[in-house]
DNA sequence: TCCTTTATAGTCGTTCTGACCATAAAGGAG
DNA sequence: CTCCTTTATGGTCAGAACGACTATAAAGGA
C-alpha cells in the first residue's frame, strides 16, 4: 500500500524523496497544532503542490428511544458560529483519514471506548466554495454504534448533544448535504449487509434489531416475516448459548442472539417500497 | 454545499475569507504546476493546517473484445519509474475532485469525449507512506464508459493502454489496492443499479447487456432467465421504436434497446454465488 | 382474573428464481 | 441448396422466497 502523486510532472525537487522516511511525525497524535516541520522538507514549496487542508467530518447515527439520532456539535466560532454541525477537524500529518476521524470524535465528545463504533468512509466533498475561509477538503465517514454514552463536548466542540434526525434545521458549510448523504448509504446498507448489529450491543433481541431497520428506514415491518428472513440468513445472527432470554419488557421473554460473522446479507432484505 | 474545517480552532486570519474567490487558477488546465499565490492569502501560514497535496487517481474500465479492460499509464518518473499505474493528477485550487478527473483523464488520453462516461467517487486513500515523497491524498474514482477510442498518452503520461483486467503486475503506488477496489465496487453496483448501461453506447442488444454483467462478474449467466429478469424490470431498459435490429453478427439479428430511465433496480439481478 | 403487550410458530396463495427445452433467424461450410 | 453452427427469443416447471395473515405463548399491569 503505497500511492500516488500520478505521473506527476511536476517539477518535484530531487531531495523530497527521502522526505516521509523518517517517521518523526508519526507519534504527533494528540497534538491539534501539527508539527510544522514535520512533512514538510527542507526547500520544498508546498505551493508548487496546491496545498489543501484536509478534514474529517463523521455522521455518526445511533438508535435511542426508538429514534434515529445523530451525534451534533455546536460552533464556537466564525463562520456559523453557534450553528450546528458534524463533529470533525483537520487530519493530522502523520494521520491517515480513518485515524484523525476516530481521534476527533474522541475529543469532541469525550467519549473513550470508541471501540463497537462502526466507521465508514462515505465520500469526499471537495467543492472549492465549500469553507468561506480557505481551500478545505473533507473526507466525510458515517458512523454508526448502538446507545452510546452521552456526549461531554469536549475538544474543540463547545456542546455536543444527540438530536433526533429531522429536528434540527440547518446545519453548517454542506454538512445537510454529508448527513442526507449518510442516511442514504445507511439505509442500503441495512439491505445487503449485517450492519445493523452495529446499531446494537454485543447481545440483543430480534425485537431490538428490527427496530433497527424501522427507524432507519421509517418504515414498520411485518414481524414474523423479519424474524423468517434474518433467521433463514446463514451467519446473521446466532442465538446465545444457554438459551439466555432477556425479561422485564411488557410481554414474553425475548431470545437473545449475538451478531454472526456473515458480512453479507444473501439473499438481501430489501425495503418495502423502491430503492430511493 | 458549502464546506467543513469543522469546528476550528485553529487561529485563522481574518484575510483569509476572501481568498479562493479568485479564480485565477481556474485557467490553468494544462498547466502541470498550479499558480502558486491562487489561494494562499497574504500572511497565512499554511503549515498551521498541515498542507496536504490532494490527487485524483482513476480506475477507468471498459469491456472490449469480450474482456474486462483497464486504463493504464505509463510513469515516466521516479518512483516507479516506468511502472504501469492508473491516470490521475493533482487537483488545482479551484477544481473539485470530479472537476479534476475529469479534466485529467482527459490530458492523458487524449479523448475529448468523455461525455458518455460515467465517473463516480470511490474513496479516498489517506495513508501517509502511500508516496514515498511527500503527504498525497488522493481522491480515487471509479469511471466506466461504452469501448472508448484508443488513448493517445498526452499530459503527464508517457503511455496509456487499455490492458485486460488482471494481466498486467504490479501497480505503481497503492494503486493495485484502488483498482481492485473500483472492481469490486462496479460489480457490486451492478447488482442493484442499471450501471450496466453505462459500459454500452446509445443502442445496444440484450446479449451485449448480459456480455457486460458476465464480463465484470467473471460468470455465464442464463440467456433466458436474464432476459426475463431486464425486461421484467420497469424502466431498465425500452426498446427502440421502429422495431430496429442488429444484424451482421453470426445469429438471429437482435433486437436493440436503449438505456431506461430507472436508477435503481427493483428487484436486484444478484450475482449467482455470494456476494464476495 | 382479564387485558394488553411482545415473542414466536405456522399457513397460504402469489411471485420469483433457476434449470431447462424449443423454436426462429441469421451466416458459413460443404 | 442444404446442413450446421450460432445467437435470439419464447416457453415450461418445480422449488424457493415473499407478503399478508392467523394462532398461540408468556410476560406485566389494571
Amino acid at each position: 500500500m503505497n500511492s500516488p502523486v500520478p505521473e506527476g510532472d511536476m517539477t518535484v525537487p530531487e531531495g523530497i524523496a527521502a522526505v516521509s522516511d523518517g517517521d518523526a511525525a508519526v507519534s504527533g497524535r494528540t497534538a491539534t497544532v501539527p508539527d510544522r516541520t514535520a512533512t514538510v522538507p527542507e526547500g520544498y514549496d508546498p505551493y508548487a503542490f496546491a496545498p489543501f487542508a484536509v478534514t474529517v467530518d463523521l455522521a455518526v447515527f445511533t438508535v435511542r428511544d426508538g429514534a434515529l439520532q445523530v451525534l451534533l456539535v455546536e460552533r464556537g466560532q466564525e463562520p456559523y458560529a453557534g450553528r450546528w454541525a458534524l463533529p470533525g477537524g483537520f487530519v493530522l500529518p502523520a494521520e491517515s483519514a480513518e485515524t484523525a476521524a476516530r481521534r476527533e470524535l474522541a475529543e469532541e465528545t469525550g467519549i473513550s471506548d470508541l471501540s463497537g463504533l462502526h466507521l465508514e468512509q462515505l465520500r469526499t466533498y471537495s467543492e472549492p466554495d465549500r469553507d468561506p475561509r480557505m481551500r478545505v477538503v473533507s473526507v466525510a465517514f458515517a458512523a454508526l454504534g448502538p446507545d452510546l454514552p452521552e456526549p461531554r463536548g469536549g475538544g474543540d466542540a463547545a456542546r455536543a448533544e444527540w438530536r433526533p434526525y429531522g429536528t434540527f434545521g440547518a446545519l453548517a458549510f454542506d454538512h445537510d448535504v454529508i448527513l442526507a448523504d449518510a442516511h442514504e448509504r445507511i439505509g442500503a446498507k441495512l439491505e445487503y449487509s449485517c450492519l445493523a448489529t452495529s446499531f446494537l450491543p454485543p447481545e440483543f433481541t430480534l425485537g431490538e434489531l428490527q427496530q433497527v431497520y424501522e427507524t432507519v428506514w421509517g418504515t414498520a415491518l411485518d414481524r414474523p416475516n423479519f424474524r423468517r428472513k434474518v433467521l433463514a440468513t446463514p451467519k446473521f445472527v446466532e442465538p446465545v448459548p444457554g438459551g439466555a432470554r432477556l425479561t422485564g419488557g411488557r410481554g414474553k421473554p425475548a431470545a437473545l442472539y449475538r451478531a454472526g460473522t456473515a458480512g453479507a446479507l444473501h439473499p438481501p432484505l430489501l425495503r418495502p417500497e423502491g430503492r430511493l
